[in-house]
DNA sequence: GCGAACATACCGACTGGTTGGTATGTCGCA
DNA sequence: TGCGACATACCAACCAGTCGGTATGTTCGC
């Protein structure tokens, strides 16, 4: 989700710099895999900073999750697709910026939370509890939206709830198997898994044949 | 995918013990988290065991997705929906037959190519490509069916390859949701994705209303 | 308006335990 | 007797986390 550094003024303390090269790392190594050092390298501070600003490793980690989820959410609340008329086109709208945020290579649009869960979610429940609000927080941004179509076109047998977490579903897979690629098919992967998302919620809602 | 040690009998081998023993720590605890020692001791062989059969760390995180495509491979390949006559049928039987097999915590139920390539795939290209093997495999052997069932259905706009696809990035998707939440929810939210991707096929493939 | 008391932000050498990996040895079977 | 399958002992590098220290405010009595 969002590129690194999209329109962010670059951090200026520690603790931000530091928060910033985690989101960064993160992405492209992993948390695990992440050492602390490497971590104050890259945010070009020193080890007694970082242990000032976070109690433990683990505690940047947390910090790390309620950062994505504050940029991430900041992000998506200032999009325009919120001024469309008809909840259908708000959630198509969605869909649609999601997509256009996909290109480069994984590590440039895949999820912070997503990555940290995956690997931390037994290990560590305080990381498992912000990756769980960040996504489902995600998730819920789209619910309203998701329920007004939903009573709207009249569709059963599921609700905005349930639909709201599967575009989240979606997102994640496709940034797993986008992974897996070489650079160059990554975001292309990535982006037709959106694109079988928006079809299916286009046939659920009754938009089975506008252009695309 | 499939729970720890399905049908399988109890390996004998110090490598297989190894493999077993990656399969179960991978999924609980990731990769760069789980040590060398602790494969070890889970495995019940020492040091010297590991070292004699992979050169390296690296080499066991391959051979474990090798391992694991083989299992899942196997046991996909035997399951009865092949013999199902509709295309159809059979594209949604490998689907019911996935959401049966969730159940417990993530790490029961999820995959060790994904957890693998969502931690390696900057760091170690063999894992990614190991990784992709397994997933891409398991698409692979859905495309057929896949590609007659759109044939069939006279669906436009997409591809077996495609779908396949999304088969695999819905699922690695809700592994990931699986693991944001706390034991009892986890594989309910997981099979919930999993009927999502039911009812987009079943729209897609012209089966709206069929008993669920 | 000034100095003592305290707080915040940061520095970097250090530590004890853990890591992946190696070197060498033993044992049973062909 | 030679070779594959292990075991034991060990190592240098690295790890998360600690600690004594400094530099720069801020607060407040006087």
């Amino acid at each position: 989700m969002i590129p690194n550094r999209p329109f962010r003024p670059p951090a200026l303390t520690a603790k931000d710099k530091l928060l910033e090269a985690a989101v960064k790392l993160i992405r492209a190594n992993g948390f695990a895999a992440t050492s602390v050092d490497q971590l104050c390298a890259e945010a070009g501070v020193t080890k007694g900073a970082f242990f000032h600003h976070f109690a433990s490793k683990e505690a940047l980690g947390v910090a790390a999750a309620d950062y994505w989820s504050a940029s991430t959410g900041g992000f998506f609340a200032e999009a325009p697709f919120h001024a469309l008329a008809d909840p259908v086109d708000r959630v198509l709208g969605y869909i649609d910026l999601r997509i256009a945020l996909i290109g480069g290579p994984p590590e440039a649009f895949s999820c912070v939370a997503g990555t940290l869960v995956q690997e931390a979610f037994r290990s560590s429940a305080a990381i498992r509890v912000a990756a769980q609000s960040s996504i489902m927080g995600n998730a819920r941004a789209l619910e309203a939206d998701l329920d007004a179509a939903v009573a709207q076109c009249g569709v059963t047998g599921t609700t905005g709830a349930s639909l709201s977490r599967h575009v989240q579903a979606v997102i994640q897979g496709a940034f797993v198997l986008a992974k897996t690629q070489p650079e160059e098919t990554a975001a292309d992967l990535a982006r037709d898994q959106l694109a079988h998302l928006r079809r299916y919620f286009a046939m659920l809602f009754g938009r089975e044949t506008e252009e695309e």
